[in-house]
DNA sequence: GCCCCCGTCAGCCGATCGGTTGATGCGGGG
DNA sequence: CCCCGCATCAACCGATCGGCTGACGGGGGC
């Protein structure tokens, strides 16, 4: 289906990303200021168009679809109902739009579940004003951007091993983060205490840490948990 | 010193909040956009006037003093350097402009401290703009707005007793969730093995816990520690 | 076909934790 | 002056944890 994805110089009846037709953007934050903001911000730049607003990860999915914008702004903090992650891998499932995060954190949990999900870039909200203009630009032509800490966070995790849990160590952890003893944990996912052990040992492992405290503490931190 | 705090038609010479003269706000966030999106969104009131933004608290407070706008609109997330609270209580302490705080998290910990601190009002950023503008005006005479969830836990909080932890307390808690054993914790604060174990059994008992684990959960999640 | 990762399970041991009871000293408010 | 909240410490006990070694089966990649 998708056929073409980009290419410059498409030369399609209706969505041309060209100086002629602007960049056509859909807003996607649960805050009423910060979208205001984006709108008045993006206001002043003459080739950038809002389309629509959402103000939940459902409601930006509906709308991507029908109104076809050529970026996305999504903040990945969105309250109630699915995360910015999941709307972001629904929307950038077809690959015919993309998705630019613009969010406040830059923990390497979010940032790797992000682009993961199909994120074209990742924007901090701390960023300056220019910098969010040309990631837009950017980002309608399919092209990358990172927030300069957002790429050093991204180079360094390239360089370490793997910091990154498994499906099953995650439900461990959840369960940890409860403050539930092995048994618990044990019974709460129909496995045995000496499997809920094993995986402790090697979530410690994976997190730096020696207890199940420090272990929560870390995964708090890094955002590992919903 | 302070002498009138408000009263309404003060014939003072300049800063008189009444139809005449415009509500004179200084912003404070470390976001740019949400700065934006204050700024346009309030510039579409003509009775509320713009006359600062900071981007810190420490910038915050100088602009205050130097500007003595009305009222100033706190993010508690600033951040390097102080964070929001601390910006309120040096702005607050002469009782001479008053701090609207507008965060993102309606937190018991955050509500409690910021208005300890001094804070004429909390809203959080997802209010609807109404809200944010007649919480600005009620602020500008002093009077206190809160946003219906965090009035909610207000006063969830007065009828509970207080799941307040002391000083010494937040101490081991904040040792505690860095992974240390009791030992270690003992050794950090220079008490023995067993005081320490008298502090965690309160703090269990504080937060409704029975684990360390289960206590580092509850104290990231209310925001309990820095 | 082999190997590696993932998830599962077992047993052992010393160290640590959580609960309990009880005691001391210090400071502030009634 | 007495009481109470806070912080400090002691000793004890059973339950739990963390580290270790070793094992088995299934799925995916080479």
């Amino acid at each position: 289906m998708t056929g073409e994805t980009t290419g410059g110089t498409t030369g399609g009846a209706s969505p041309a990303p060209s100086p002629a037709s602007p960049v056509r953007i859909l807003l996607c934050d649960d805050h009423v200021v910060v979208r205001a903001g984006l709108l008045a911000l993006l206001g002043s730049e003459p080739d950038i168009e809002v389309v629509g607003e959402a103000g939940s990860g459902e409601e930006a999915v509906v709308l991507a679809d029908r109104l076809t914008p050529d970026v996305v702004l999504m903040d990945l903090q969105l309250g109630e109902g699915i995360d910015g992650v999941e709307a972001t891998r629904r929307i950038a499932a077809d690959g015919t739009v993309h998705v630019l995060v613009l969010t406040t954190y830059d923990t390497d949990a979010d940032i790797t579940r992000a682009i993961e999900a199909g994120a074209t870039g990742y924007l901090l909200k701390a960023e300056r004003p220019e910098e969010l203009f040309a990631a837009i630009r950017s980002a309608a032509q399919g092209r990358t951007t990172l927030s300069a800490p957002v790429a050093s966070r991204v180079m360094a995790r390239m360089r370490s091993p793997r910091p990154s849990l498994t499906d099953r160590e995650r439900d461990i952890l959840a369960q940890l983060s409860q403050g539930l003893g092995n048994r618990d944990i044990a019974r709460a996912l129909f496995i045995s205490e000496a499997t809920v052990k094993t995986h402790l040992g090697r979530i410690y492992d994976k997190l730096g840490v020696d207890t199940r405290a420090g272990a929560v503490s870390v995964a708090k931190e890094q955002r590992l948990l919903p």
